[in-house]
DNA sequence: GTCGTTGCAAATTCTTTGCACCTGA
DNA sequence: TCAGGTGCAAAGAATTTGCAACGAC
């Protein structure tokens, strides 16, 4: 368990309590979301921080590799999340907008076709599953 | 070949000049563009749409799927693609930004586990690799 | 003490909207 | 004819920036 004073140290970025109170916050939702949520988050947990320093906050993390920046083209938004150990991809449901890990990655059966077909080096991908989740599908009926 | 008053016709979308205009840059184009992009195309083809236009013919057609709206998230920006024939994913270079289209598809593999581990209706899905391609790595050495 | 970080306000960029006019079917 | 489409200008939303004050090391 790293304390965000001990994350910031081995990158190099100063402590502040702003970087903590952020770091908390991710370690706490546990599941990507977007700036507006964070910022609500803060806010409701009584330590609001200004706007312009979460967006400097998530790029500054980002850079560094603490955070991951993706996009949510269901809800058309970008999403944050601390990066995990195990790479992991989402589920994201088109009705609730929850968004659901999966453990598999398809793309190690590609990949090496990838680099040698097109040589081309690939350096990271973003897979977005959208689809209906089962609560919402029994809702329907 | 289908002229775009026949596209429009077979959705039900009244025929217009910026409507065609739209359609025959991204057929011409080929590859996903951005908004500005497709912008600067019709301006310097002398057929100049305003922006507002732009946006609600995106809207429009790919509501009726003749286009394919994605995110490439290197650039930041919001892509336009026509609707081909057949299912398609790019390889995004980080350096030249170019988007190379690939025929494989690695989602199939995982599509059965999901739909059954997971108790999701998968409707779509994005996958978007990002590396460095030939031209680019060579210009590095 | 120094340099990086923050808050604030203003600027910028991207996208949407209201409305009067226009145009395709 | 007339419902839907367009241009324009203005509004909105998301993100970035300049700058003075502040805080970590």
């Amino acid at each position: 368990m790293n304390t965000p004073r001990e994350l910031l140290a081995r990158v190099n970025l100063k402590y502040t309590r702003q970087r903590e109170i952020i770091l908390d916050a991710l370690r706490d939702l546990k599941v990507p979301v977007s700036v507006e949520q964070l910022d609500d988050y803060c806010r409701s947990h009584a330590h609001p921080i200004n706007l312009s320093t979460i967006y400097r906050t998530i790029d500054s993390l980002s850079q560094v590799n603490l955070i991951y920046k993706s996009y949510n083209s269901i809800t058309q938004s970008t999403m944050v999340e601390l990066v995990a150990p195990t790479h992991k991809h989402y589920l994201v449901c088109v009705e609730c907008h929850s968004m659901i890990p999966i453990k598999m990655c398809p793309m190690h059966s590609i990949l090496d076709t990838i680099e040698h077909d097109y040589e081309f080096e690939v350096f990271s991908h973003q897979l977005e599953i959208s689809g209906l989740c089962a609560k919402c599908a029994s809702k329907r009926k």
